[in-house]
DNA sequence: TTGAAAGCGCTAACAT
DNA sequence: ATGTTAGCGCTTTCAA
C-alpha cells in the first residue's frame, strides 16, 4: 500500500495541494465543485488527514491532558468522564494523567504541554506542577490550566469547585439538628485545600451551634475505602466515642460503614456516618448514605468548557466558579433521641 | 520569549542540530563532554524537545487510544488504571475513549490510529471499529489492536481475558452446592462475547447438575447499577420466584440487592445474590458480595503490554492470554436448608 | 478561486 | 564523533 497524503489526493483531483487543505477546513474558500471533486477523490482513495502534521504545522494538538490522583475513584471518573464528553464534542481529545497520587507524575503530565502533546491541562490535584521561575517560565506564560479542586496558593488560575465550606457546614449542621454532639471527622489529605475549607466548615458550624470539636475525633486520612475502614477502627479505639462520623468523600464513609459494622455497631442506630460527593453507589448501599451531592458531571464539563474557552483565546469572565452542592439526607444518619 | 527549539541549543552550545538531536536520544553516539554541553546549555535556555515533530518525522505518536463503553465502571477505571501505569512506565501516553455505548465514537477513536495520533487501541468493546474493505483496509494493515474483552468474530487479534464460560460455571456450582435449583441470572449486553460465554457457562453447570434454567429467570441487561435494580424488580413479578440470582457484573449485583431490600427482602436470607468482577467496593458492601473475581489489574497490564509489544514490532506468541478467575464466597449467598 | 512555496521542529541517512 | 541535508505531511501567506 503506497503512502496517501495529500499529495496523492491533490494529484488524483488534479488540483493543488493547496486547494486540497482547503477543501477540508475552509470549505469556504474553494468553489463547490473542486471542494466536491477533492472530497470525492479522498474517499475512492481512503484518505485521512494526518493530524501531527497539521499539530506541527499550526502547534495546535489538540489534546487536553487531565492530572488526577486517582482515576478509579468513583467521583473523580464521573467528571472525568463529564470532561472527555464536552472534550470530544468540541474536537479535542483527552489524555490521562492518572498521577496515582505522585507529584513527579505529575509535573510530566503537566510538561506535556510545554512538549506539545497538550494544548492545556485540567488540574484535578492539589499540587501545583510548575514552579514559576524553575520551569523556566514566567507566570504569563503558562500553558492553559483549570483547576477542578482549588489548587493552594495559585490565585491567577481558574478553578471549578464548590463551596467546600459551606457545603461542609451543611453537612454539620444536618448531623447537629439531629441531636449530635460528639462528632468525629474523617478528613481526606490536608494538604488540599477543600479538605482544609470543608474542616474549616465543619469547626465553624460546630462552634455557631455552641459545640466544642474534640481533636481526637479528627482523623486525617485518604480518600479511598480502606482508608475510611482504617480510620474507623482508630476511631473505635478512643475513649469518648463518637455518635456520629462525618467524612470527607463517600468512599471514605463505606469504607467506615464496613468497620463500624465489623465491629458490631450498627449504622445508623449505634452511629451516624455520612458522606460527601454522592457517587452513585452512596444511594445502593445499605444503608442509603446521607451526603452531600457534588454536581460531578457539571463540575467536569465546566472544567473542560472554561478549558477549551482558555486555549481558543477567550479568557473566563469570572475565575472561580463555585457549583451548588446539595445536603442528601439517606437513612445513614438518625436522630438522637 | 523567543520561540526555542533544537537549533537554538545548537547555537547556544556550539555544535550542530544533529548532535543535539543525538545527545537527546542517541547518548551512544556523542562524546560525552559534547552531550554535556548540550544539556547544559538545554536547561539553562529551559528546552524541551517538541514531542509533535519528532512523532511526524518518526511516524510514532506515542499514543495509545483505549476504547471503552463506560469508564466509570468500576471495574473498567481499574483496568484503565493498569493500562496507564504500564504505559506510562514505557514511555506512552494514553487517550481516553470512553465510547459511552456509541458504536460511531468507537469508530472515531479507532480513526486516531489512522490519523496518526495514536499508534494502537485497547479495545473494551465488543464491537470492532474497523470494517474490512469498507474502511479500505486488509487486514493486514490493520493498526496494533487488543482486545481486553473477547471481541466477537476477529480471530486474528489479540486478546486478553478470563476464561468467561468456566468462570460462569465456577459460580453456578457455588449456588448448586449451596442447594439453590431455582437459580435466575441477570446477563450483560448479550451481543459480547462474554456475556454469551457466561450465560453458555450457566447453562452448562446447569444441566451437569442436572438441573434445569427456567427461560423466564435470565434477564439481559445492561453492566450497571440501575440495571441491577430494574432487572430484579422485574424479576420479582414472576410467579415462580428463584432462590438465588447471579448477575454477570458486581454493579448489576448492587443494584439488585438495593431493589431486593426496597421490596423486603433481605440477602442472603431470602434470596442469594452472586455478583461478577470484584470491584473494589464489593467487599464493602452489606452484606459483603460473594462475586467471581476478575484480576482487572492484571488484565489492563496484560492487555497494555500486548500492545506496546506489538507497536514495537514483537508478535505476541499466544493470541489467547487467558487469566485466572477465582471464587470469592462472602456473605451474599447462603446454603439452603 | 486556485497555486507556488516556505516552513513547523525534528530525525536519520550520509558525508566528513 | 560531528555536521549537512533532505524530508515527515501539512498550513498558510502571497501571488496569479
Amino acid at each position: 500500500m503506497t503512502k496517501i497524503g495529500i499529495k496523492e489526493i491533490a494529484a488524483k483531483a488534479g488540483v493543488s495541494i493547496a486547494t486540497v487543505s482547503h477543501a477540508f477546513r475552509n470549505p469556504g474558500r474553494v468553489s463547490d465543485e473542486t471542494r466536491k471533486k477533492v472530497l470525492d477523490a479522498a474517499k475512492k482513495i481512503g484518505y485521512t488527514p494526518n493530524k501531527l502534521a497539521a499539530s506541527l504545522r499550526t502547534s495546535r494538538s489538540g489534546n487536553i491532558v487531565v492530572i488526577i490522583p486517582d482515576i478509579s475513584d468513583s467521583h473523580n471518573s464521573e467528571i472525568i468522564k463529564a470532561i472527555e464528553k464536552v472534550a470530544h464534542s468540541r474536537g479535542f481529545s483527552v489524555l490521562l494523567g492518572d498521577s496515582q497520587g505522585s507529584e513527579e507524575r505529575e509535573r510530566e503530565f503537566a510538561a506535556m504541554t510545554v512538549s506539545r502533546q497538550a494544548d492545556g491541562i485540567i488540574l484535578m490535584s492539589h499540587r501545583f506542577p510548575f514552579t514559576i521561575g524553575e520551569d523556566a517560565l514566567s507566570i504569563e506564560d503558562l500553558p492553559p490550566v483549570v483547576s477542578g479542586c482549588e489548587v493552594s496558593g495559585y490565585d491567577g488560575i481558574p478553578a471549578v469547585a464548590i463551596d467546600d465550606v459551606r457545603a461542609a457546614m451543611d453537612a454539620t449542621r444536618h448531623l447537629v439538628s439531629y441531636g449530635h454532639k460528639d462528632i468525629a471527622v474523617i478528613t481526606g489529605d490536608l494538604d488540599s485545600t477543600s479538605s482544609r475549607d470543608r474542616l474549616e466548615g465543619f469547626r465553624g458550624a460546630m462552634s455557631q451551634a455552641g459545640l466544642t470539636c474534640n481533636e481526637d475525633l479528627i482523623i486525617r486520612a485518604e480518600y479511598s475505602l480502606h482508608s475510611g475502614e482504617v480510620s474507623a477502627e482508630s476511631l473505635l479505639l478512643n475513649k469518648k466515642r463518637p455518635t456520629a462520623i462525618l467524612c470527607f468523600s463517600d468512599e471514605i464513609a463505606l469504607g467506615c460503614m464496613y468497620a463500624l459494622r465489623q465491629h458490631g455497631f450498627s449504622v445508623p442506630q449505634d452511629m451516624s456516618v455520612m458522606g460527601f460527593d454522592n457517587i452513585p453507589f452512596a444511594k445502593y448501599f445499605s444503608p442509603p448514605l446521607t451526603t452531600v451531592a457534588q454536581p460531578a458531571e457539571d463540575i467536569g464539563s465546566a472544567c473542560a468548557t472554561t478549558l477549551l474557552d482558555l486555549i481558543e483565546g477567550n479568557q473566563p469572565e469570572n475565575l472561580r466558579n463555585l457549583l451548588p452542592h446539595k445536603l442528601l439526607i439517606r437513612e445513614s444518619t438518625r436522630r438522637l433521641s
